[in-house]
DNA sequence: GGACGTCCATAGCCCATGGCTATCACAACA
DNA sequence: TGTTGTGATAGCCATGGGCTATGGACGTCC
């Protein structure tokens, strides 16, 4: 049914020297293997390919027929070979580089720039992931390394380099009585306590510590949170919270993207800050994707 | 480097059915094998064919690049099986007939017929084989089957079918004394006895018992023959006995292609007559040949 | 939330395969 | 007659490719 490519070669090599002991030299094989293997081919075909009379081996009519398809055969799969290379280093030179939300400031064309200063040929690939994977495709590869909020889940599965920390904000709607206490502070900002009872935003379910930890369940004690709706991407949030469904805790760099109209956001004291940071798989060993974090570690030393 | 058929046929059905266990199933292999297979190929490819993220296998870029030329390949192979089958089958129904001369005595149209009533898609083929050659062909393989004057050289290596056996001639120039006494004889036949001092045109070296046969030894005692040339075909035959190289034995079947012009052929009184016999290599079963000897036997068993 | 079903990977076993060396058999040739 | 060249054979060993049993990660359903 199938053969193995090797008997192929020795057979189109046999065909062509028409002497075992030559062709076994140009194989670099023993004579006793190629004879054996040629054998073993007739025998899976059912007919005789070569004539061996004691002075000279030369094609019966079956080899004289096959040698043009095993020849084509060879170079079918050699030619697959060229597909599989060329594609596989076009592979090995793509950084898929995943995010839930765009970054911001400036850390994408910084970490490019260096990237491609070290690897010249490497094409990063950006990709928008929903906020239901906080791991921002990492998890089910599709993604080589990524932008993501820590604290993430299965945190030990993930290398990564912290980009950026910065306090937290809430989303309100602009007519919100809290609203109204933020404008009057001297910081401009809300205590979380003051949050404790209103409704809130939360991420899908599969999100996991992510979830909790911008629903910041460690600063409520054990006051469970009230949960006015489940959001996937910056514009659900500006939706939810524009509707009243909720509010929402916010990275700086995401506020731009749910602020506008009648969604204000306000700083929160008494929550920790956000960590944003760029993640890779930990048995992620490739060239690029080391490359990259390493150029996210610098990157992050240089402004946090 | 090479490939197993197989291998390629494993990865385009996975790829096909996108699951290992389905495509197993189809493959009538077991779940592990495939996946075992499948990595395999990958590591000798250097590169992922296929995405395994818990839930769902998808192709790689790689793989995808590798699909049509998988499939193109095995298109290649299956074409390759196909005409080594179609020709494989030819050779099966042809069957080569070796001769030295033609045999006569309507043999060949009568075993002809026998055959094909047998194996209706049988195709016999003639071939004309240097009288160097005693086997007419069977020793090296380029015929199947071989009208042979016996004794044969190798003889335990044939089975044969006598289908004539035939006092022998003498091939004599028109003016050679021996003329003018076979013609005064009442059986228009001359002496082994009186043709021993003639020089004889024998067979080439390699034909031994055969040389020998023809050079009728066993009724010559111990007088060594004395040879006037070598000759390996009956045109050869006819010039050397014209020019008066010497005399040759003749079977009366050959007769015709030696005798005119100044070469005539008598009967020879002495000598044990000539046995011309189809014969096949005695390893050799296939019902082609089988048929042919078993005609030649009932064709014998009829002119003997 | 626990029991089950699905699906791929791993572990461990077994035999056929494909490699080797050493040697034989046979024809050609010197 | 011995030497050379060539293919086949024998016997050995490692690997490959098959199997079963089992594990582990999700979904799904009650």
């Amino acid at each position: 049914m199938d053969v193995h490519g090797r008997d192929l070669r020795y057979f189109a090599v046999v065909a062509e020297e028409l002497n075992f002991t030559r062709a076994a030299e140009r194989l670099f094989v023993s004579q006793p293997t190629l004879s054996k293997q040629i054998r073993m081919l007739e025998k899976q075909l059912g007919a005789c390919l070569f004539h061996r009379d004691r002075r000279a081996v030369r094609l019966t009519e079956v080899g004289e027929a096959l040698l043009p398809h095993a020849r084509g055969t060879l170079a079918a799969w050699e030619a697959a070979e060229a597909a599989v290379e060329k594609a596989s280093a076009a592979a090995r030179h793509t950084l898929v580089i995943g995010m839930s939300t765009s970054p911001g400031r400036g850390l994408l064309p910084a970490l490019r720039t260096r990237l491609v200063s070290r690897h010249p040929d490497a094409t990063p690939v950006l990709r928008q992931v929903n906020w239901a994977d906080p791991s921002a495709g990492l998890a089910d590869g599709s993604s080589d390394v990524a932008f993501v909020w820590l604290p993430l889940p299965d945190g030990d599965r993930y290398q990564y380099a912290v980009v950026a920390q910065e306090p937290r904000l809430v989303a309100l709607p602009r007519g919100h009585p809290l609203a109204a206490r933020a404008a009057a502070d001297p910081e401009g900002a809300v205590d979380f306590v003051d949050l404790l009872d209103e409704p809130f935003l939360a991420l899908p379910p599969q999100a996991g510590p992510l979830r909790e930890y911008w629903l910041a369940l460690d600063a409520r004690g054990d006051r469970a949170p009230r949960i006015g709706g489940v959001v996937a991407s910056a514009e659900e949030t500006h939706e939810a919270v524009a509707n009243g469904q909720g509010v929402a805790l916010l990275a700086v760099g995401n506020a731009p993207l749910v602020v506008r109209d009648e969604v204000i956001a306000v700083p929160v004291r008494g929550v920790s800050p956000s960590r944003l940071a760029v993640a890779a798989r930990r048995n992620d060993e490739r060239p690029l994707v080391l490359a990259y974090l390493a150029a996210a570690a610098k990157a992050g030393a240089g402004t946090s």
